[in-house]
Parts: structure tokens; C-alpha cells; sequence
DNA sequence: TACTCAGTACAACGTACGTTGTACCCTGGC
DNA sequence: GCCAGGGTACAACGTACGTTGTACTGAGTA
């Protein structure tokens, strides 16, 4: 179903353009690079395949531009949660549990981005070295570094024990990151989502509380 | 270059199937499943195409084939691993990390293993479910019992304090495993790998320790 | 020696895909 | 009313791939 039909809003550049990006995410996180066809992702886009080889020079390229847009995307949602739930806190304990929560929840399109990411990690091997640092920096580092910065602040406002923020930042993310349909096996309810991501946070504030 | 080439030591069965086996391995791990076509396999095992549908019934079985032998050799090793780390403990902390650095440490092909889980995890959606469950049960899933049937014991012995010995498990793995050229960045010296594996144990045991 | 059987080389078929060229359409602005 | 420019439909090209059939080889065995 396309996503712009009615009436032709506007011909203003960047519509199709964005049509074929959020196509594309579609398209590329649920079957890959290799199985995605430029026919399957103009189809979705609602667009024929000569505007996608108009707004883009080939396959790679519209891959590459996906991957940074999708992962900025989430960078950004991901480090305004980190600010809304670190700016100020009133207890620790409960508010990373909260931010942990809200982390994990998945949002509408989170989980086409994480396809997206599993996709990224399989072909890294195939996308020149630059993209691949470019799509990292844009996105989970970015996102760590703040993370890192925020544990940082708590440990100078003496509610944190850390040594080395970028690691603790590490463990914390890795404590508290839900096993999606992949990592561990099935999906989980709300109430086993919470249980375990109060563990994690659990056994963070064991090694990093004060 | 063929492994079999002394003089033809036995036309016996399952010879050249393990070739193919191994040269799948190998392609399927660095190309993923798509990318990886049926002639650079023959090619990469010594052998004629033919041969290849005559051992396995199509591309599709073979990956099968191949994820579930790799996920059993692996996971052998790495029980292997627990069991010469953990079954008696004299200092649990030097321990653990010991564990966790043979547990990281590279071996020759467990490189190409953990490409090729990237790639399973990536093609999940493509693989017919009842493969991808028994791909599980027969790698992570058993290592994670495995790990938590020891925590369980060590609890038991009065070394650990533990709950649910499969979320410490899990806890565990995720704390000391070691971010490859994917997830972090860089490739690390064996310095840092240290130091990443000895802070991660320090934080489990800080959550678990008694 | 003759048979068997795994393996090989080679060609063929159908299909799918990335990419480009071209002629046409429609809408917004002069 | 006309023009420009972005969008479309359609066909074409080259290529690569999965898969199968067939005829041949070469070693082990009765």
C-alpha cells in the first residue's frame, strides 16, 4: 500500500524520496540485502523502480543511506529517553528499571530497525569500511557515549561507583537488553519483560551502586 | 585447495561430505547464506557440483546442515570449557575469568562459527522454524543449561547466590563476552580483552557473589 | 576381467535480478 | 495555453544462479 495517494499532496522533492527510504527499511530488515529486489522496494514504496535509480545511484547506496537514516532515527529516540529518564533523578534504582523498560519496549517500527541492525552485523563484511563506521558512530555508539556520559555525572553526583563509564555503559546496555525472538527463543510478556530487565538493572546497581 | 588429495586414501562414504561440509562452512560464514553460491562451495570443498546434490538435496538443507553441525561442534568445546573451569573451583574469581578468556579467546575456526551465527541470525525469518530450534537447542540453548546447571551447583556449594541459574547464566555470557570487530568496533589486544573479561566477572560476581 | 559406485566435467534450462533507455503523463507555474 | 520537471510504464540487456541430465573416469571388489 503506498503512502502517499492522495491526491498528489505535493510534488515537492524529498516526498518519494522518504517513501522510498521507509520502503526500503521494510523491505531490507525483513529479507536482507541480497534477497531485497529493487522491485519488491519500489513496489512498497509505491513507486516505480526508474524514480528509485532517479534518487539513488544503485542498490548499495540506497542500503547505505537506510542504515544512517534508521539508525539516527533510533539514536536520537534513544538518547531523548536516556534524557528524560537520567536528567534528573530521583531514585536510581526505579528510574533505570523505567528507562530499561522503555528501552526494551518495542515501538512500532523499533523492530524493523533491529531486523535492520541483524542485518547490518551479517553483511558488515560486504559495506565498505567507511559506511559501516559512519552507521556506528550515527547509531549504538553515539548512543553508548551518552549513556556513558550520563553514568559519568551520576558517579560525580555520588549515586554511581564508576571507573570506566564507556564499559560500565556496556554492561549496562548488555544487562538490561531483552532476548528478542533471536537471541534466546520466544517472545515475552510484559510482566517477564519487566522481571527481567529488574534483574539486570539489579545486578548493574550491585556492581556500579554505591 | 581439496583436503583429500593423498592418493585417493578411501572412495569411503561421508569424505567428501565432510569437505563440503567445511567448505560451506567457510562460504556461508564470510558470504552469508544469498551471496553464497553453490559453485564456490564445490569449488571451496574440492568437488564437483554434482557431488554436492548428491550428498545434500539442495542449497537449503545444506546451510541446514551446516549451522547444525557447526552449533554441535562449538558447543561441545565450550562445555568442554566449563567443564575443565568449573567442576572443581579453588579461587571462583580467578576462575571465572579464566573460563571467560578461554571462552573468548579466538580459536582457529570459532571465527567463521560466530560469522555464521551472525548469519542465522540475520536469515532466522528465512529458515523453516523447526531448523532453527534445533539449531538452538543444539548450540546456545545447551551451552546456557549447561552453564546454569553449574551456577546451580556452585550456588548449591555455598559459592554463589543465585535465583534463576538460567538468567545468571545468561547474565553471565552477556557480561564476559567479548565485542568483535561487529558489535564494538576494533579488533582488541589481548591486554584489553583481559581487562574486558576481569570487569565483567568482577560486576557477576558483585550481582552473584556471596 | 567385468561390475559397481562415487565422483567429475560439461552443457543446458529456466528464472530472477540490477540497471538503463525511452516514450509518455500529469501537475504547477509563467 | 504552454513549458518544465518529476514520475511512470515498459521493454531490453547482460549476467548470475540453482538445479538437473548425461556421458565419462577410475578405483576397489568379486
Amino acid at each position: 500500500m503506498p503512502r502517499a495517494d492522495r491526491t498528489k499532496p505535493r510534488g515537492g522533492q524529498g516526498d518519494k524520496r522518504q517513501a522510498l527510504l521507509t520502503g526500503a527499511l521494510t523491505v531490507f530488515a525483513r529479507d536482507g540485502y541480497t534477497r531485497a529486489s529493487i522491485d519488491m522496494i519500489a513496489d512498497e514504496a509505491g513507486v516505480s523502480t526508474r524514480t528509485l535509480y532517479n534518487h539513488f545511484q544503485d542498490k548499495a547506496r540506497l542500503f547505505q543511506a537506510v542504515i544512517e537514516e534508521s539508525a539516527s532515527r533510533v539514536a536520537e529516540a534513544q538518547t531523548a529517553l536516556l534524557d528524560r529518564h537520567l536528567r534528573k533523578v530521583t531514585n536510581l534504582e526505579t528510574d533505570l528499571i523505567e528507562l530499561a523498560l522503555a528501552w526494551g519496549t518495542p515501538m512500532p517500527d523499533s523492530a524493523e530497525h533491529f531486523a535492520l541492525v541483524r542485518q547490518v552485523n551479517a553483511e558488515a563484511g560486504h559495506i565498505p569500511a567507511p559506511a559501516i563506521k559512519a552507521w556506528r558512530e550515527a547509531g549504538p555508539l553515539r548512543v553508548r557515549r551518552e549513556l556513558a556520559r550520563h553514568l559519568r555525572r551520576l558517579a560525580d553526583e555520588g549515586l554511581l561507583r564508576v571507573e570506566d563509564p564507556e564499559r560500565a555503559a556496556l554492561h549496562f546496555t548488555r544487562l538490561v537488553s531483552v532476548p528478542g525472538p533471536h537471541d534466546g527463543g520466544l517472545t515475552l510478556t510484559r510482566k517477564e519483560r519487566a522481571e527481567h530487565v529488574a534483574s539486570g538493572v539489579r545486578v548493574f546497581l550491585y556492581g556500579y551502586g554505591r
